[in-house]
RNA sequence: CGGGGUGUGGCUCAGGUGGUAGAGUGCUUGGUUCGGGACCAAGAGGCCGUGGGUUCGAGUCCCGCCACUCCGACCA
């Protein structure tokens, strides 16, 4: 490609919508454009990546055995509202209405749709196990679009679903998926960690995420360097330390203590003069239409997947002040479980606490030296709290580490839930109808496109690897006006072009300055400039990642970038 | 959904106390340059987000709306 002829723009200054490298890179590198919140077009030159991150992918995902389909993005209502998701997306999900009044959504994610298809097709044991998955648009009604493509409303997921017989094959389909998706990450040149996940909103029995290492991402992962555990910190389990001597301390007569204007665990610390260990804090929430109680201790986080798993809820909110003060017969900040009619379940944690501080569910008031069992009953005794850096690993007992991750890839046992709900059976030898059990995978393009910048970017921009770059290499005449280098720059792009690289020319009449800045900035793996010593056929070779340059000659040099092009497109 | 911020050429931004628009960059043309975003000159490009109000007169003041963006949505 000749750049002078290209359909592209960089941008010198940053646009000032964007926080992160990733974002910022993109539009300034001309792959993107915004046409409105979470909505992006891409350019020519970004989606050149785009599709050869889909490529990779969809070569995994053959390779694997797995089929490929598209189904269309505009779905029929009937098959969600079978599944009960029609509710449980709410307002995430895109709606509308054909001109009949009939209703539609845009799709979220596809389950009931390939669910429903292979049950029309497939009915008999001896078509399974069976694996289809599509390269698809989605569209979610994001609460908050954010960070460019990394959360945007539209986007490109690569979903698969898998189709067994029984568990035992669902293992080998899932564990299929999983190796595929360690090449498919390898190749994108990625360094992911792969954690354990809650299964969330899709259902199911097991889950991991595949999670790119990075401080602006929204996943919280969990860790063990010792033992090698992996949770995000919606799953990360959480154990009881014990021998703290809790066990031995005698239980101390309860007192009621006035406690005005000190709601906040900080205002009770102060109160009282102690850690927020000592506390336990009660939280009214609205699970679906029940209103229940849920204590921590005072210096942790309720995790709300957690209780909402246990509650068996679909939807989980704190309660309002107006709930609260019915509930507790208290303003905010005095509850506790002294007294509540209502269920209230306790962490673990709390469990083993003696003679620690709750509200008293009266205004200006709170309890001393409560006990549980002793002053009150706990309905559910479980662990709900959220996982902090140095708790102990649930499978080692070390320090844990927890860090941020983005979440480029998300595997699911999901089991029966959607062959159950759509009556997605086969017939056995016997010919008995059974479920089938599903799996399904995920992987956002988009967003595996903003995590490998990233990851590979420096100041002067991004730093593509070459299995994914726009183009492998970028030759630049110093001078093109000095036909003698303009003659060597044409040989080696066409020589380049002839052994099957992807070469750009940048014929451009501007100083070598701005070309070399845009080489930089889009990221191009391989530079070739043609300089002064164009007469004695000898150019500079340089790869972005390093610092310094090769002077060689243009057919070495021409050698030197199809064997790394090579190299680098390789799959192993 | 709650709170804050911002909407002025493609991009980044200026425009006290009201008097119908500027800079830099980018773009076009000419010239001088030519190894890390050059310089000079001449141009093109804006119903100042939108609707209303105040006023002789609104980018500027008042009200509504919309869009974009950031923070929060774990407070007991």
């Amino acid at each position: 490609m000749r750049v002078s002829k290209m359909f592209f723009q960089t941008l010198r200054e940053v646009p000032a919508e964007a926080e992160i490298a990733s974002h910022q890179l993109m539009l300034r590198a001309g792959l993107m454009r915004k046409l409105a919140s979470g909505i992006y077009s891409f350019l020519p030159l970004g989606y050149r990546v785009f599709r050869k991150i889909e490529q990779i992918v969809r070569e995994e995902m053959d390779r694997a055995g797995a089929q490929e389909l598209i189904m269309s993005a505009l779905l029929p209502a009937e098959a969600y509202q079978a599944s009960g998701r029609w509710e449980v997306f709410g307002a995430e999900m895109f709606r509308l209405k054909d001109r009949g009044g009939r209703e539609f959504c845009l799709g979220p994610t596809h389950e009931e749709i390939f669910t429903d298809t292979v049950k029309s097709v497939t009915r008999s044991y001896r078509s399974l196990p069976l694996t289809l998955y599509q390269i698809q648009t989605k569209y979610r009604d994001e609460r908050r679009p954010r960070f460019g493509v990394m959360r945007s409303r539209e986007f490109v997921m690569k979903d698969a679903y898998s189709f067994d017989r029984d568990e035992a094959g669902l293992d080998i389909s899932y564990k299929n998926m999983y190796d595929a998706y360690c090449r498919i990450f390898d190749r994108l040149g990625l360094d992911y960690i792969i954690v354990d996940a809650d299964t969330g909103a899709m259902g199911g029995s097991g889950s991991q995420e595949f999670t790119v290492k990075s401080s602006i991402g929204e996943s919280v992962i969990a860790y063990c360097e010792a033992c090698g555990y992996a949770a995000n910190d919606e799953k990360a389990e959480c154990i009881v330390q014990k021998g703290c001597g809790e066990e031995k301390c005698e239980e101390l007569n309860l007192e009621k203590v006035a406690t005005p204007d000190a709601r906040t665990i900080d205002e009770l610390m102060n109160f009282f003069g102690c850690s927020a260990k000592e506390f336990a804090k009660t939280l009214i929430y609205k699970a679906d239409d029940k209103v229940v109680a849920a204590m921590v201790r005072g210096d942790r986080e309720l995790n709300e997947t957690k209780l909402q798993n246990i509650l068996g809820c679909i939807e989980l909110e704190m309660a309002d002040s107006e709930t609260v003060e019915k509930v507790t017969g208290a303003a905010v900040g005095f509850a506790g479980p002294i007294g509540l009619k209502i269920d209230v379940i306790v962490d673990s944690e709390v469990a083993e606490m003696k003679n620690f501080v709750v509200g008293a569910n009266e205004t200006g008031y709170h309890y001393k030296n409560v006990n549980i069992n002793r002053d009150f009953k706990a309905t559910i005794v479980k662990d709900i709290r959220t996982i902090k850096e140095g708790d102990p690993c649930p499978k080692c007992g070390a320090p844990v580490k927890v860090e941020f991750g983005i979440e480029v890839g998300h595997i699911f046992k999901l089991g029966t839930k959607y062959s159950k709900a759509l009556n997605c059976v086969y017939l056995d030898e016997n010919g008995k109808e059974n479920p089938m059990i599903m799996g399904c995978y995920g992987i956002g393009i988009n967003r595996s496109m903003a995590a490998v910048i990233e990851q590979n970017n420096d100041e002067n921009g991004i730093i593509w690897p070459i299995a994914i770059a726009p183009y492998h290499v970028i030759v630049i005449p110093v001078n093109t006006t000095d036909s003698v280098q303009m003659e060597l720059a044409e040989k080696i792009y066409s020589e380049l072009m002839a052994k099957g690289v992807e070469v750009m020319l940048d014929d451009r009449d501007e100083r070598p300055g701005v070309k070399f800045k845009d080489a930089d900035l889009i990221g191009i793996p391989i530079r070739i400039t043609v300089g002064k010593k164009a007469n004695e056929g000898i150019v500079e070779y340089k790869r972005r990642k390093e610092k310094d340059f090769t002077v060689i000659s243009a057919e070495q040099a021409i050698e030197m970038a199809k064997r790394e092009v090579e190299e680098g497109c390789a799959v192993k």
